[in-house]
Formats: C-alpha cells, sequence, structure tokens
DNA sequence: AATATATTTAGACGTTTGGCTAAATATCCC
DNA sequence: GGGATATTTAGCCAAACGTCTAAATATATT
C-alpha cells in the first residue's frame, strides 16, 4: 500500500466527506455527485485519488460505477495513521520517507 | 481544532517524519533539521505548519526552540482520522466539509 | 443504427505547496 | 556593544492540485 497516497487522498475535505459516504454502504458516481457542488469531471478526479490510494473500489454495473469502501485499507490506513504518532520506529514508514 | 490543517499537514512524509521523530521526545529545530536534507528554511516552514495545526508546540530555551507533540491534538486526530471513515453522521465534520 | 445517459479522459487555468537563498530577529558570550 | 549561533520571515520559483469545459468512451434504449 502507498502510504504516501492515503494520506494526500485525506489531505482534501470533499474526498473525506465521499469516503464518509460510502461508508453507510455503496453509491454510484452520480449518487456521490448529487451531493456536491462540484463538476462530474472533478468528482471523478476525487475517484480516482481515492482508487490510487486503495481506499475506495469501484464496480460497473451498466451505465454505472458503484464505489464502496475498501474496507481492509481503511484498517490499514488506520494503522498508518497510528505509526505517525507512534514511538517505534517503523522501518517500513522511515525508508518510505527517508530523504 | 482545524480539520482541514491537521490532514494537510499530515499530507507531506517529512511533517509525518517529524512527528514520528517528536514522538520519541521533544527536540530542538536544529536537532530535528539534522535528519533531513532540507535547508532550514524549509524545516521551519514545516515546523509551522505543524504548529498551526497544533500538532506540535515550540517552547524558546535561550537560543533555540524546543519542539513537542501536543499529545492532546494528537488524541483528537485520531478521532478525526475514524470519523473519516465512520458510519454516523458527524456534524463538526459535515459542516466544515459541506459546499 | 441512432440517441440518450453515465462516467472518464484530455487539456487548460489559477492557486497552493514545498523547496531555495537572502535578510531579519532573538539569544548568547566575550 | 559586537560577533557568533539558532531560528524565522520574506520573496521567488517550479511542480502539484483542484477546478473547469469539451471531447471521448461505455452502456442502455428505441
Amino acid at each position: 500500500m502507498a502510504i504516501d497516497e492515503v494520506f494526500k487522498a485525506l489531505a482534501d475535505p470533499s474526498r473525506r466527506r465521499i469516503l464518509r459516504l460510502l461508508s453507510k454502504g455503496e453509491l454510484n458516481a452520480g449518487q456521490i455527485s448529487q451531493e456536491f457542488q462540484i463538476s462530474g469531471p472533478s468528482m471523478s478526479h476525487h475517484f480516482s485519488v481515492l482508487k490510487a490510494a486503495d481506499l475506495i473500489v469501484g464496480r460497473r454495473d451498466g451505465q454505472q460505477i458503484f464505489y464502496s469502501l475498501n474496507t481492509t485499507v481503511v484498517q490499514d490506513a488506520m494503522t498508518l495513521f497510528f505509526d505517525v504518532f507512534s514511538k517505534e520506529t517503523i522501518e517500513e514508514n522511515s525508508r518510505d520517507t527517508k530523504d
């Protein structure tokens, strides 16, 4: 999993809201977009960022694409989050962010 | 606490590494900077972003400024993080990210 | 096959970000 | 006070970001 992409995905408030919406159950792109005053293409971009971070998955059903939380990765994301503040040296993390 | 600033602060890998360093105990600006191949002024900028998010606090001791984790806010940050994926509607969050 | 609907891709544009150097500020020590 | 050290502030620049519109793609309907 790409640490960096997870945190970047979470940096945008719209994307966090998308995640909260999806936490209640799967929704298609149009249903999600309705909740925002943002153009379809821009929403699509947000979906792709969340997909790149592996936080959501999409499945096509006819004309629509239904998105849902990738729950296993959400678990991992929480671990990552804790690691940011953890006293132990986490090799995986240290390596990723080494200069 | 400014939700948005916390997540933006965490979006940068160097800043996450600063937090991990500080999780082991307080350090002054110079000690932290030594760990990075980034100029002093750029490091100072990172400190100010972390301070703005209230994730760290600085105290002056002579010529040096010692930074440490703002542990209470770190707790809050974890809550925020969980809320991103929570099924319940969190009013505080929803308001912040409303379009 | 033609049309309508849902979504993504491509490309442009203004803003924000993270880096730099140079200069300013604060403290210490002689 | 004057010089050295630690850190921040100011201003610049290139790259990344979030948004948009227009065009492309995929599926459904007639």
